[in-house]
DNA sequence: TCCGGCATCCCATGAATATGGCATTGACCC
DNA sequence: GGGTCAATGCCATATTCATGGGATGCCGGA
């Protein structure tokens, strides 16, 4: 079997020399550079192509481009190389960054070199593995808000909302349920006057916020 | 320290036997309830409230009520209880239909029964596990679409969607950006050329949807 | 039985949007 | 220098939306 081929971007030399290591002594692992900042990466790159790892460990705080940025830069050199983020901030805002720039699994530094190593193998299998803490605020993103004043709408008014956040009209919207403009109309006022809203594009986007 | 109590709902009696055996075997671990059908555990819970299980381990495929139904009905019932599904399937829809309800972690069956029992700690710890190849598809959720279509708007035009999905009108858009009503409407028309979509109601859904 | 909530319809007015055409100014490229 | 294109602006018209009224029928709870 082929090894799995690795590349570090990690500025501090302790983690850069602990990790390595640590994932070099596993016989199907093999780390195949080691850099200090994406832009070392992507020179290093430029002048030898063939560097193409399988798996790319990206610390996010990086001395010049931030990890964040260097996520769409290694992606548009690299598009089957799966990103594990590295990382000491749980920062939420960070996190779905990163994922929404294509990184494939995201840790925290404080994991345990075993789990990392895990991490590894999970996603050269094509799985993907965040840290516990970290998997809790992805989910809870999806989660429905917790709010109690989440607004308490029929489920006419249901269908009335769902029509127009697919971009319909309103007369698109009637048709569709077989009633009449002025009866959707007369739905879209109370329900503006429940969710206080006063356009469809503010619907829209409560709806897509899940303040729905 | 307090057991970890933990409530099984799942109709096969081979797994409900395998499954309650090997958690109850950790000494922090104990299933104080197992029941073949959310409507089973309702009628118990509703007979005896004491009944709060900190983890809920939910089949998904069950008689009666879906293990994804029972999810907001046991989320309403005990709002502090962690849910992880159990499933066979790995289907998308079933993965973000159980998220959006509210479940914390979801296992595929094919799991070991270690790292079962490892979800349920990480999960009484305020974490949360998700099998490899489902963490996969969850992440794959947030990562940029492989749409080669994707429209490329300029900067400008992207300010301007930008304004219209946060629910400003043309002129508030205007305002923002510190130009005309006029120039708005002009960016307004080329965007819409270019994404094919008349109506900011299909602009805002695009953009929502991660086309744009 | 009466009331409130829900769903249905109609009318009217003013504001916002959709869509067409046209024009000027810089950047940037060949 | 000429061509392309993003960004800016103006005009005009038709459609859609936002918001205020008022009205009828059904159903379930007080």
């Amino acid at each position: 079997m082929k090894k799995i081929s690795i590349v570090l971007i990690e500025d501090e030399p302790v983690v850069q020399r602990n990790l390595s290591a640590y994932l070099n002594a596993h016989p199907d692992v093999e780390v195949i550079g080691i850099f200090g900042r994406v832009e070392d990466w992507r020179d290093a790159h430029e002048h030898d192509p063939s560097l193409r790892p399988g798996i790319l460990l990206l610390d996010i705080n990086l001395p010049g481009m931030s990890g964040l940025e260097g996520i769409g830069l290694i992606r548009r050199q690299l598009p089957d190389c799966d990103i594990i983020m590295l990382t000491t901030f749980e920062d939420n805002d960070k996190i779905f960054k990163a994922l929404c720039s294509g990184a494939c699994s995201y840790l925290s530094k404080q994991t345990p070199l075993q789990k990392i190593l895990e991490a590894v193998l999970v996603v050269s299998q094509g799985g993907s593995y965040m840290s516990p803490a970290i998997a809790r605020k992805v989910v809870l993103h999806f989660a429905p808000k917790p709010k109690a004043k989440k607004a308490r709408l029929s489920p006419r008014q249901m269908q009335i909302v769902e029509g127009l956040t697919e971009g319909l009209s309103y007369k698109q919207t009637a048709d569709r349920l077989g009633i009449t403009l002025e009866t959707v109309r007369t739905h879209i006022k109370h329900i503006y006057r429940e969710l206080q809203v006063n356009s469809k594009a503010e619907l829209i986007r409560k709806s897509f916020e899940g303040e729905i």
